[in-house]
RNA sequence: GGCCCGUUCGUCUAUCGGUUAGGACACCAGGUUUUCAACCUGGGAAGAGGGGUUCGACUCCCCUACGGGCUGCCA
């Protein structure tokens, strides 16, 4: 019987959810989901001075855009730290914490003198081996007594075994002077707490994860598997910053993208199962795993991201995609489609998205829906509509009038004009397509025809040949 | 400074000692076409550099270069 797996996704709330974090929520959500685990979350809330309850709701957003559900109630990590307090003192007693009376001041003077003598070394504190009736009546840290030589050995489902000397780790605080955890305490006692079995994290933690080692071995508990995974840079290959693609996710909701295009780009990115590169987050969950995930760190690129979106998009169902559609116009804040428009997108779904990578682009394409008459024209749809063109185009209005309004129907109706009037069917095509979406790139001029109706399009002809 | 991690086409990657180093996005050319998108065909494009180990190295080892991370009473 294997132990079920349990994941979890840890941000801390000092900002919104960005893409690199999204990613990490993502491998952690397909690795538990993919084998019946539990998928948590955690919000690291110890810094009480950065972080907020906006960034909070930011990430639960975000997260949910992503469509990354999470098991159970969202465990703000603030909040256990009595408990964490408690193992701190638990280790005090154990033997393998000790208090450490020095001050910040001293810290820093002993950092500096080994700094001005070009040396580098880590603070050893005074107190590690003071007998403790020579403790003096004052604030102080507790730190866990790690050992000072032999080495920590990280086995590490990505970046294979890591070996880190003992001697280049100090005494890590745990508990602060004021009583508060440290990140590096909080950590532990909240995974183990929470039964967390695979920790797959940035690997920026890499270094930590030696230290947090100590902790799970000071407390004797089982050591979790870990998974450091490499960071995501922004397309120069430079660390993610503002300039370029370090947005939060919601940003990338508001550009337009759909989630499941963008679950499928971040999953693809820096995790590889043979050849695979569009799949379902079905497919995903069954094929990913820990050993496909690379060690060098992903430079993201738009243009694949677009080019996955598109792939999603016209193979989403209709109403599902409408649906998204609508939840897109709500978070760029963009007004809601009617009734009679959200009908109508529907009955050109088919050819819509088929056309478009993003809602955006979706949107543009269904012009020809959501403008009602008369449709605006831009500068090369006026020019399509030259004189003749209007005299063709009131030609084929009559017959318009009585046609079945079926595509066949159609098809043999505009082959009829185009031929009497010695043209090719695009030229025909061009100032139908300027009429009835007043743009010359559109959806095909039939399935405009047979969207929006008999009547609309006569009158849009009309319109225009007038 | 010390320690740790990384480096295959422009980008994401496959390869797990023996391949003409494969795929995808992007790009270029051609085709199809009712504009756009899509689609079809073809093309250019890679093992950071240097040493080893080996019959044989992209794959294993070492060095260098470059990139990144950690080195906090931040997470």
């Amino acid at each position: 019987m294997n132990t079920p797996v349990v994941t979890r996704f840890a941000p801390s709330p000092t900002g919104y959810l960005h893409i690199g974090g999204g990613r990490t929520a993502l491998f952690n959500w397909l690795y538990a989901r993919g084998r019946g685990g539990k998928f948590l979350l955690r919000i690291e809330d110890t810094d009480r001075e950065r972080s907020t309850p906006e960034a909070t709701a930011a990430i639960l957003r975000g997260l949910e855009w992503l469509g990354l559900d999470w098991d159970g109630e969202v465990v703000s990590q603030f909040e256990r730290k009595d408990r964490h307090a408690a193992v701190a003192h638990e280790m005090l007693a154990r033997g393998t914490a000790y208090k450490c009376f020095s001050t910040k001041e001293e810290i820093d003077a002993f950092r500096a003198e080994a700094e001005a003598r070009g040396s580098y070394a880590v603070f050893q504190s005074p107190w590690r081996d003071a007998d403790p009736t020579t403790h003096p009546d004052a604030p102080f840290v507790i730190r866990m007594k790690a050992p000072r030589s032999g080495e920590t050995v990280i086995r590490d489902e990505v970046q294979g075994q890591v070996t880190i000397q003992n001697a280049t780790l100090d005494d890590m605080i745990c508990l602060r002077s004021d009583g508060t955890p440290t990140y590096m305490l909080a950590v532990v006692v909240d995974d183990h707490d929470m039964g967390v079995t695979h920790v797959i994290r940035g690997d920026d933690h890499l270094n930590n994860a030696a230290r947090q080692q100590m902790i799970y071995d000071a407390m004797g508990w089982d050591i979790p598997i870990w998974a450091h995974i490499p960071l995501i840079h922004g397309p120069d290959g430079k660390k993610l910053s503002k300039r370029h693609g370090a947005l939060g996710v919601e940003e990338y909701q508001a550009m337009g993208y759909p989630a499941a295009g963008m679950r499928n780009y971040l999953t693809r990115l820096g995790w590889a199962h043979g050849d695979a590169e569009f799949f379902t987050s079905a497919q995903a969950m069954a094929w990913f795993d820990l050993k496909g995930i690379g060690r060098a760190p992903a430079r993201l690129d738009f243009k694949k991201l677009e080019n996955l979106c598109g792939l999603h998009i016209s193979s989403a169902d209709n109403a599902a995609l409408l649906h998204e559609l609508q939840a897109y116009l709500a978070a760029s804040g963009r007004p809601a489609l009617t009734e009679a428009q959200a009908a109508l997108m529907l009955k050109g779904m088919n050819s819509l998205k088929e056309r478009a990578k993003t809602f955006p682009e979706l949107l543009d394409k269904a012009r020809y829906i959501l403008e009602s008459r008369p449709v605006g024209r831009d500068e090369a749809a006026e020019k399509a509509l030259d004189t003749v063109s209007r005299g063709i185009l009131k030609s084929l209005t009559p017959r318009l009038q009585t046609a079945s309004w079926t595509k066949e129907d159609l098809e043999a109706i505009l082959n009829a004009i185009a031929e009497e009037n010695g043209i090719g069917f695009g030229k025909l095509a061009a100032p139908l397509r300027a009429a009835l979406a007043g743009r010359t790139v559109s959806p095909s001029v039939y399935d405009m025809m047979l969207v929006i109706g008999q009547d609309e399009t006569i009158a849009r002809l009309e319109d225009a040949a007038a």
